[in-house]
DNA sequence: GACTGTATGTCAGACTGCTGACATGGATCA
DNA sequence: TGATCCATGTCAGCAGTCTGACATACAGTC
């Protein structure tokens, strides 16, 4: 390794953070393979194990993607009969997704694998600290005008 | 198990951290659309302002891309005169890019206009904040195998 | 010198996610 | 009631990124 003097990058706080989400994603990439899971579908499923029913579009926003990109893993994962979608909506056009027992199944191997793979990547620091991360993250977010 | 009605993800370090991540990266695509650059192509030639010479596979590796995703964004980059790359690998077959006098004008306009969204992103932190935020997240980078 | 291993640049194909667009259902208000 | 606006689901097209592959250049070993 060639030691350069430290770049202004490694100071920059938006650098470090794309560091270590890249780290974590590619972390969690290896931990949901055996699944056959990507990441997105993986947010997929843990959204609904915690708050069942939701919509597609309320998916799309608390995964961070688009809608049309949360249709296609709705669709892949009801297709391997992971989840259920009625075929008319109760109330507007909002379909509610809830998972199956295979997909609660999948689900909680699923947060296992990624649970180790986060604690993992998150060692280096103490418990104390990384409560201090998730607040000090968590108070960036409550700034950002929602999405 | 708290039963507050933040879901358990809010608890996720994980989380937290792909949100913070998303909400920057979308901060930064607006900063950089009148410059008509995108994030991998500002991340290139801030790179390359910190470090002239680099290789196309080191710039991948240090903007979290692969070799031929880089490729293609140092060929853009080059077209529009940014950079210049030269014909023959003066040693091996790494071709060092260096920034033309138009990147370097063009980089100075995109720096600041990412710093500035940087520093709105992370205006809920003190200074002291933010640099803790920092240690802490380069801690988890250090144990990180290097990709 | 020949062989092996590693690193680099590049091509081709597939996949993923996005933007733009449209139709539908509901709420709001004149 | 009718008009307007917003949210949702979905279709089509496009850009960006990745995986896999190949040829090339250097360092090390025999």
């Amino acid at each position: 390794m060639d030691q350069e003097p430290v770049g202004e990058l490694e100071l920059s706080v938006g650098y470090v953070l794309k560091q270590v989400h890249a780290s974590l994603r590619s972390a969690m990439d290896v931990a949901l393979r055996p699944l056959d899971l990507t990441v997105p579908q993986y947010a997929c499923l843990e959204l609904l194990g915690q708050s069942s029913g939701l919509s597609n579009s309320e998916l799309a926003r608390r995964a961070f993607v688009t809608r049309q990109s949360m249709n296609l893993v709705l669709r892949r994962l009801q297709e391997r009969g992971l989840l259920t979608r009625p075929d008319q909506a109760p109330h507007g056009r909002a379909l509610p997704s809830m998972l199956t027992r295979d997909g609660q199944a999948v689900l909680r191997r699923a947060s296992t694998a990624v649970r180790t793979a986060e604690k993992q990547a998150f060692a280096p620091l103490s418990p104390e600290q990384q409560l201090r991360l998730r607040r000090d993250l968590a108070a960036c977010v409550a700034s950002t005008p929602s999405s």
